[in-house]
Formats: structure tokens, sequence, C-alpha cells
DNA sequence: GAAGTGATCTGGTCTGACCACTTGACCTCT
DNA sequence: AGAGGTCAAGTGGTCAGACCAGATCACTTC
């Protein structure tokens, strides 16, 4: 019994948690558009059975995450997240409501395959001593496994340790941002992406670029990598939207 | 009287900022190592001399930024941002304790000029009509403007609009997090980035190149505006760590 | 020694009060 | 009428203290 299934820990989250995430759906929905102004503290404790201080924290969390505006004395409203959200956004626009938004990934598709073989190269230009095992044993990992979900997770590590020899702090957390959006969709992702992650070899020779210290070979081993794939997604998408 | 100065709107922090504020410092400069663990809620509030709300409030905001994990019956620990925070963070990195950190504007320099071209060649590929004349609305407000900081304003203005053209949400957020990053820095890069900001020929070619609808123009229009400046602060830094 | 168990840490949540700021209606003097 | 001052009401900002709930670990018990 129990069957294959993990049995996930429960997601148990928080009061705070719970507003948080509700506000920043209608939000990102769109139903409180930039300009709308929320309802007081008190009124929105009241109405969602909460107290105030869960009703602060998750409206702080916002205006951190560039949401809303609140200034005392004023009521709080809704700001164009288009204009004045970080990458950190990325996750919850990318599944809302759990389905996977076309366009959001397809720019995040466009986005790593810009932005993977600049990491690659720079990998290769500054790459330490010990990389080379690094991704010697992530491509193992990713070898040993059959199934698409966690050959993915096994690339996740790779292009992990290719980000640490680029050593670029901004490509580092461009990267981890990305990641973070990337990983909840693993799951939806997994035919599109079966295709790359089974290409093994492919992974080999962009480690042997990158640990030979040639950016150009490693540039374009990176290239043929996510190259295909994501080709294969835009093409999906374009015929989705014909029809 | 009051000279030409505008008078900045007197920056009143509230208490949960404060503590927001001083925590992510100590965890940034390393102070809170990865793995050690933060004093209780309670401690805190003791010690800041301030209510546990605040103290809440500030450990939450962190949480969402990747910095700590607080996990209820446990210590809150500090995580490695490095590997969990998102780019979101980059404005704390480039500027603790208002000190330009150059390795981190050495990599955001980097990106800037892996990204600018690519976002320039994607916005000739899908400019809508309204475009041009936005992007010369900029060229113009750039070209009348003599002092150096707010030529840098107006250039962002100009890179805002060539990333609308852009059309992709990811490019954007990415933009959103840079210029964040990059905006207090302004008069800290003033005279590195006034060589850029001053040749206004360079946007007009990349303007132009954009609204014709040429995305390889647009690209190398993009890169011949923004390598020299970029250049020219990675020699600066390189001269800095000879000495 | 291993399994249970409870004291005591930790964060999670609520209540209700008061402070500080912004706004806008209203009032007043010019 | 218009410019300025005043004040009430609504908003977010902050606090104190209490109690709930999960994690830990030393201690008991078998």
């Amino acid at each position: 019994m129990l069957g294959g299934m993990p049995l996930q820990p429960v997601a148990r989250r928080s009061v705070p948690d719970e507003v948080f995430e509700q506000i920043v759906a209608d939000v990102v929905r769109g139903e409180l558009a930039p300009g709308a102004t929320l309802p007081s503290e008190r009124r929105l404790a009241e109405v969602l059975r909460v107290s105030r201080p869960a009703i602060r924290e998750a409206l702080q969390r916002m205006a951190q995450a560039g949401l809303v505006e609140v200034r005392q004395g004023d009521a709080t409203t809704v700001r164009d997240f288009r204009r004045h959200a970080g990458l950190d956004l990325l996750p919850r626009l990318l599944l809302p409501r759990g389905e996977l938004d076309l366009s959001v990934a397809r720019s995040v598709l466009e986005a790593r395959l810009h932005v993977g073989p600049k990491v690659a190269a720079l990998a290769a230009e500054r790459a330490g001593a010990g990389l080379a095992g690094d991704l010697d044993t992530a491509i193992s990992a990713l070898e040993a496994d059959d199934d698409p979900v966690t050959r993915q997770r096994h690339a996740l590590t790779f292009w992990d340790h290719v980000v640490d020899g680029a050593d670029s702090i901004a490509f580092r957390l461009m990267f981890n941002s990305l990641r973070a959006a990337y990983e909840p969709a693993l799951e939806a992702l997994a035919t599109v992406m079966a295709a790359e992650v089974n290409r093994v070899p492919a992974y080999r020779a962009l480690a042997t670029a990158i640990t030979a210290g040639t950016p150009d070979a490693a540039h374009t081993a990176a290239e043929h990598l996510l190259k295909p794939a994501t080709d294969a997604f835009l093409t999906a998408i374009h015929q989705l939207e014909q029809a």
C-alpha cells in the first residue's frame, strides 16, 4: 500500500501565509487592478476572520514584493506588478491557480536559453579545480535515473554547479529566482523537458567544454543542449495559439 | 535659497523596517553565518527594545527573501543567501553600508551587457506601433539634460520602454530587479556612466534599429552602446585589485 | 538499552488598546 | 471668493500580554 506516492508533508500554511497567498492571487489575476485601494486592515481582519497582526504581516510582505503600497494615514493601494515587482514574483506568475501560464513559460524558457550559454561560458572562463568532479557527479546521477521528473532535478543540480563556476552573484541570484519558478512546474513540464533531460551526451559535452576552459565551446554546447526543448515548446505554444 | 536640492521626503523607517534592515545587514555582511541560529523572537524584542510583532514582521520578510528559515517549535536559522535568495536581494548586496561593492557591481554590469542586447533584439522583433515615439521622447529628454545623474535616469526610462517592447515578463521582472539595484547606486556610478550616457547618437542608433524591426542590428547597436562603459569599469576594477 | 513522557524551549495567533499620520470638511479671516 | 487654519475621523504603526501549537531533550520507566 501507499503505492509510490511520497506522502507530502501536509502543507500547513500559516494564517498570514494564507492571507498573503490569497491577496497576491487576486492582484496577479488582475481582480485587484493597479490603483485600486484595499479595505482597511481592520476591515480585512474582520472579513477574513483573522487578527489584524496576521493581516499586517501579509500586507507588509506584499509591499516588499512590490505588489502594494502601504502608507500610514492612507489606504493601501495596489501597484502595477509588471512595473514594480522583481524576478522573485515569477513563481506566482508561472503557476497561478495550479495551471501553467503559457506566455510566462515562454518567456522563462527564452530567458533560460539566453542566459544558460552565457553562464556556461563564464564558468569555462573562471572555473576552479573542483568543478569538473561536481559536474561529473551530477551527470552520473542524472544518467542513473529514469524518471523524467527526478532527471530534471539532477539537471538543475548540474546547472547549479555551472552557475557556481561562473562566479557572478547577479547570475547566481537570477538562477535562484528562475529555479524557484521552474521547480514547482517540474511535473507540468516533464513531457516537454524529457527530450532535453534524456540527452546525457549533451551534458557530457557541455561539462567537457567547461572543464577545458573554452568559453566559446561551452557557449555552443550549452546552446545545443537547451535549444531543442525550447524550440519544441515554443512551436507547441504557437500552435495552441493558432487553435 | 534651497539651492537646487530637491529636499528628500525624510526617510522615516518604521520599527519593523529598522529591524529588518539591521538583521539583513548582519546576514549579508556574514556576521550571521549560514546555519547560525537567531535569538528567539522574545529575546530579540527585549534586546532591541521593540514589541514582538515588530520582530515577527521583520523575520517573516526575511524568510520570504530566503535569508532565514523559521520553523515553529525550533529556533530561526540563517540560510545561505547565495543559495536561496532571489534577484530581489541584489540592491542590498550592491550597496551594503552605503559603499559600492565592486565585485557585485562587476557582475551586475556583466549581466546588463549580456541581457541588454537580447532585450533590444526582442523589442525589434515584436515592437508595437507606439514604441518609436516613446523611445524618441526618452532620448530627447536625455539630450536636453546635462547632469550625469539625471541623464542616467532618462537612460533608464529609455530602457524601460525597450523592455516593454520585448514583451517578455521574465525579462521585464529581471529588468525591474536590476533597476532596483542600480537606482540607489546612480550617484556612485555617475563618473563611470557619464561616458555612456553622453553618447546620444548611440541611443538614437539603437532606437532606429529597434523601430526598423531588425533584431540583429538592434543587438549590435545595444552592444555598441553598453560595452564601452562596461569595459572601462571592469578594467578599472581590475587595476584596483592589482593595487 | 529502548521506548515513553512531560517540562520547557521555540514560533503562531489573538485581543484590545493607544499613537501617528493623512485626509477632507468646515470654519475663519483677508 | 479665496487662502489659510482647525479639527474630527479614518488609516496604518506599535505595543503589551496572554494563550495555542509544534519541537526538543532530559528523565523516567520498562
